[in-house]
DNA sequence: CCCGGTTACGCTTGTCGTAAAGATT
DNA sequence: AATCTTTACGACAAGCGTAACCGGG
């Protein structure tokens, strides 16, 4: 269960082929069958078929594991490294889309900041393996409940902003004249499933898979009719297109956390303090 | 940082002596040594102090991610196996000591199960590392929320109770006699904390530490006034002394989950069907 | 036969133990 | 002086690459 053997395994099972593995490793493909056989012989079954190359039950099971493991394993080298390095002269914020805020816009302008878009999923692993000083990431949680976050490494995290819930509407649609809607009144609608942006609301059916990043054509998609999108009432209200209706009798709101790694120093230090001062929202 | 250099590192800072660690761990003092200056040498930094032996900063950052990391290592390593060894003869259920309730005392009569106590914040462990088969947790909760739970490795969480709050109150106490508390009567009350059986309020001030998994000795401090205790009021009320005062008003309840790893077979996964069948709370 | 994974084998490197040296109280 | 860590060194094993081997399209 050495961490170079894992690293292989995931790789050959991403790369379905011992040698196309081997090319991106920087070894021989005899190197990677043997690391292969190294791992399948310790843990006494066959991970992985040959001709076709694919996992079997074990090593699917095993993937489950890999990677986080590989991703705590960085994380922890990155975060000592963090304490003797200097302060990073240019700041990296890790965002992702819906995390972008007013009190981020208001804390920016004063120092040069590199902003990262990435996937909420990715933000935590940005922050933890030090690709980036900060971490910007939103999600859906009961009102002033912390939200849910994959723990790759322990990170400080701080509440910095929350919204109401809201559903863009197509401009025809029935319930887009009314004041305010709650989820029941939406059973049998269809979502517009972005995993990359917002998390759909729990249980619902979906419509279309979005892919990305990009907050506009999502929007744009929902306002078309092509299935509704939950946000955040303040980015609801601001689509070019469709009709923003607030979400009533929910718990769920709209959160955006700041993740920092235990070390932060200098510039990142400060833009921390700037993006949580006077947060009324706590760890 | 190979796996076997992090758990020499945590024995040593543990045992704060490398002979110490080197003969738990089976290795000499030379080998320890070695292991030490490997990864100090990859890290480029120095993460023990010698005589006496004690974790530099970096030391003690990397001891937070080296824990972890071990157990996410032997978790994976016991999923696997898991998956290819017979199913056990006899089931052994990891519980933490509130999350003993009626559901379990009904599933349990039907067969040779082995119970074992541990704090709840070692129940997740037990289960992703295969010395128990599955695991029942307990924790303080919004309503209808999961409990937050250390991820060590990916494992199927359950609900199988939620139980409203109460305070076990002395038999003199001013409050005793109300029919019911908000925990803002109580926001100069010294609390119990006990970290192994109850997480205490939030914000709540300590009167006294309290170790161990005995729930009784725990009730008897409570009505002798040595403190406040925060209980399901299905056990506060069954203290042999003490007065149990419901609390209302709050998102907080008692909530109880089961572990069930990955692959649950045989007569463990009979017991986890018995303990979450019809049970209204959901993953 | 060609592509791709496996096996054999030699070389290099790493890791451990023994033992001597060094440091700290 | 005693105790505990470090360093030196030799033996052994592990890991990688080269190259030969094999099995399926």
């Amino acid at each position: 269960m050495d961490p170079h053997l894992l690293r292989t395994f995931t790789t050959v099972a991403r790369l379905a082929s011992f040698s196309a593995a081997a090319r991106e490793l920087g070894y021989t493909q005899s190197a990677v069958s043997q690391h292969i056989a190294a791992l399948e012989g310790d843990l006494r079954t066959d991970l992985l078929t040959r001709r076709p190359v694919a996992p079997t039950p074990a090593g699917a099971r095993l993937l489950e594991h890999a990677g986080p493991l590989l991703l705590r394993l960085d994380a922890a080298r990155a975060d000592v490294l963090r304490l003797a390095a200097a302060p990073p002269g240019r700041v990296t914020l890790a965002v992702s889309p819906l995390s972008v805020g007013p009190r981020l816009l208001a804390a920016l302008p004063a120092s040069g900041v590199a902003l990262r878009v990435l996937p909420a999923a990715e933000v935590p692993a940005a922050v933890a393996t030090g690709g980036c000083d900060l971490g910007l990431v939103d999600g859906l949680a009961a009102a002033s409940d912390p939200l849910r976050l994959p723990d790759v490494a322990p990170l400080t995290v701080t509440g910095v902003a929350e919204d109401p819930l809201a559903v863009l509407l197509p401009a025809g649609h029935p319930c887009a004249e009314r004041a305010e809607l709650r989820l029941d009144d939406l059973a049998d609608a269809r979502w517009i499933h972005a995993p990359d942006i917002v998390a759909p609301p729990p249980g619902s059916r979906t419509a279309l898979r979005y892919r990305g990043t990009d907050l506009h054509g999502l929007c744009a998609l929902a306002a078309a009719g092509h299935g509704l999108v939950l946000l955040p009432l303040r980015v609801a209200r601001t689509a070019a297109a469709g009709v923003a209706v607030p979400l009533a009798a929910t718990r769920l709101v709209h959160r955006s956390e700041l993740l920092a790694p235990g070390t932060t120093t200098g510039a990142a230090a400060a833009l921390a303090l700037r993006l949580t001062a006077g947060s009324p929202y706590g760890t």
